[in-house]
RNA sequence: GGCCCCAUGGUCAAGCGGUUAAGACACCGGCCUUUCACGCCGGUAUCAGGGGUUCGAAUCCCCUUGGGGUCACCA
């Protein structure tokens, strides 16, 4: 394995980036693909750098940059140049960069290599139709690239602002040198002369990132495979100014589950919606991290650092791969397992905080919150079911029918009775409680099914559930007195 | 529609010419347990189809089929 990367990678220092466009949160996508750039970073050694592709006014904002970057420190990726933290080569943000995009436009209209198109969006829209009428290429064809210059001064004249187009040179081959899909092959004719600026002077974003990716001293362009298709119009735009292209991985789509590329429709599509749902950073990244890419052991949980020490665009996958929220569940788990008590008591006070529970967990105190804690770990897929479980704890039960046909069972309101008596004026632990309910049992004969079963039943109406020591002694005896009661009143007579 | 990418179980995937075709999730069964969950053990299930190349193809080539992407004054 390794092959030809390694000996680039060892030749030139890596320098990859991650440039979201702040029109909407951080998707899933994104994430991934910012994550495969933070690794391939520090697993070589290099450097990541992260800016703002904000050239389309209209949908740009800066909030969901503010959004993104937030999700990105959340995440656990960290960057060494861009936004936030600065760099030699900004500023790092497309429309404060216009002037040198300007400039660049400019030389390029001087060489000829680029000219101002005064067509008018009917104009475009009635040749792209025609076209696919007739079964051809959908492109422009040109119609302003040999205006005379009378007659673009005339144009101008009139007030008409133009675009700048580049000319593309005909007959020609593109070939994208792609890491992870080897050489990728398209004819210039196919593409026609494409806009590199708009007419609000604005570049589009085929010409942008390839000054920015130049000028910011990029290596390895690192992104979604819905890009392949646009890499040759940037190799013309490279060739044009004269410039050498990176190298390019192309990272396939990430699709929902009926296979069509993940979008609103599939449910959460965005990290803040997963971190709301409670899922663990480190559970996302490594989930993240495992669709597209193949850790070499048969280990899958894996941390930032693990994966760091291992990654390698050698194991990235070309085909796509299905968002399968079984498997997120199941890392996630994984990580709330690993957590300390006390770990876990702080990422869960969040959640709680916007639950009904609030001012009772509080009133708990802490070695009671723990208990709590200790008691529902098992049963959390994500941090948001913490919310259920502090149903179980508060909540007056809602006996199941199940759990009526338990309480209704011979012998039951024995069973509570001896409970009743037998509780002690107090339990604070765990274990106190464990082993009221072992004396219990000792001492009453009865079976030992014959005791839990109704006891689970009678306190919080369910037949099943987390250990019933841990629902005794957060509540202490007066609430388990208050909930056999309660129970009493579905006894048979 | 043109161009481009992709194709191993339900899902993520290992595999890079010779393997009993790993592993994980999900599913099913068993054990553990006061129940459920957790945990442990075990099981079902995959090379899209057709042609080549080869002594030998999941692996290489071609075609078909299927899925996806892209053809914007969006990125």
């Amino acid at each position: 394995m390794g092959g030809g990367n390694e000996e680039v990678v060892k030749m030139t220092k890596v320098k990859v980036r991650f440039a979201p466009s702040p029109t909407g949160p951080l998707h899933i996508g994104g994430a991934r693909s910012a994550l495969f750039n933070f690794l391939y970073a520090r697993r070589y050694g290099g450097e990541l750098v992260i800016r703002s592709e904000d050239t389309d006014v209209e949908r740009s904002r800066r909030e969901y940059e503010d959004e993104i970057i937030e999700s990105l420190e959340w995440l656990g990726i960290n960057w060494d140049e861009g936004l936030k933290v600065g760099g030699a080569n900004g500023p790092y943000r497309q429309t404060e960069r216009a002037d040198m995009y300007q400039e660049l436009v400019d030389d390029l209209v001087d060489r000829g290599l680029a000219y101002p198109c005064f067509c008018t969006e009917e104009e475009l829209e009635e040749e792209r139709k025609q076209l696919l009428e007739q079964g051809e290429i959908v492109r422009y064809r040109g119609r302003c690239r040999n205006l005379s210059e009378e007659e673009r001064r005339a144009r101008l004249a009139q007030g008409i602002k133009p675009a700048i187009r580049l000319q593309v040179p005909p007959g020609r081959v593109y070939v994208v040198e792609d890491l992870v899909r080897g050489n990728v092959v398209f004819e210039s004719d196919t593409m026609g002369d494409f806009i590199i600026m708009k007419s609000d002077g604005l570049p589009t974003y085929n010409f942008a990132v390839v000054i920015d990716d130049h000028l910011m001293g990029i290596t390895h362009v690192i992104r979604a495979e819905e890009h392949l298709s646009n890499t040759p119009r940037q190799l013309a735009v490279y060739e044009a100014l004269g410039f050498t292209p990176p190298k390019f991985a192309h990272v396939s789509l990430i699709l929902g589950k009926d296979r069509q590329k993940m979008s609103k429709r599939h449910g959460a599509t965005s990290v803040i919606q997963y971190r709301q749902r409670g899922y663990l950073s480190e559970a996302l990244v490594n989930f993240l991290a495992l669709l597209g890419w193949a850790p070499e052991g048969e280990e899958e949980i894996l941390t930032l650092d693990d994966m760091i020490n291992s990654f390698s665009l050698d194991r990235v996958a070309k085909n796509p791969a299905v968002f399968d929220i079984d498997k997120l569940n199941y890392i996630n788990q994984q990580y709330i397992k690993q957590k300390t008590i006390s770990e876990l008591k702080e990422a869960l006070r969040p959640f709680i905080a916007e639950s009904p529970y609030a001012d009772r967990v509080q009133k708990l105190g802490e070695d009671k919150y723990g208990l709590l804690v200790e008691g529902i770990r098992d049963y959390l897929v994500c941090l948001a079911d913490v919310k259920e479980n502090l149903s179980i704890f508060f909540d007056d039960p809602d006996y199941t029918p199940e759990a009526v046909e338990v309480l209704r069972q011979e012998g039951v309101g024995q069973v509570l009775d001896a409970c009743q008596e037998r509780l002690p004026d107090s339990f604070t632990q765990f274990d106190e409680a464990k082993k009221f309910l072992k004396t219990l049992i000792k001492e009453t004969g009865f079976r030992p099914k014959m005791v839990y079963m109704p006891l689970r039943a009678a306190f919080t109406g369910l037949t099943r559930g987390l250990e019933l020591p841990y629902l005794m002694s957060v509540w202490g005896s007066d609430e388990c007195r208050r909930r056999l009661e309660l129970a009493r009143q579905q006894l048979p007579g």
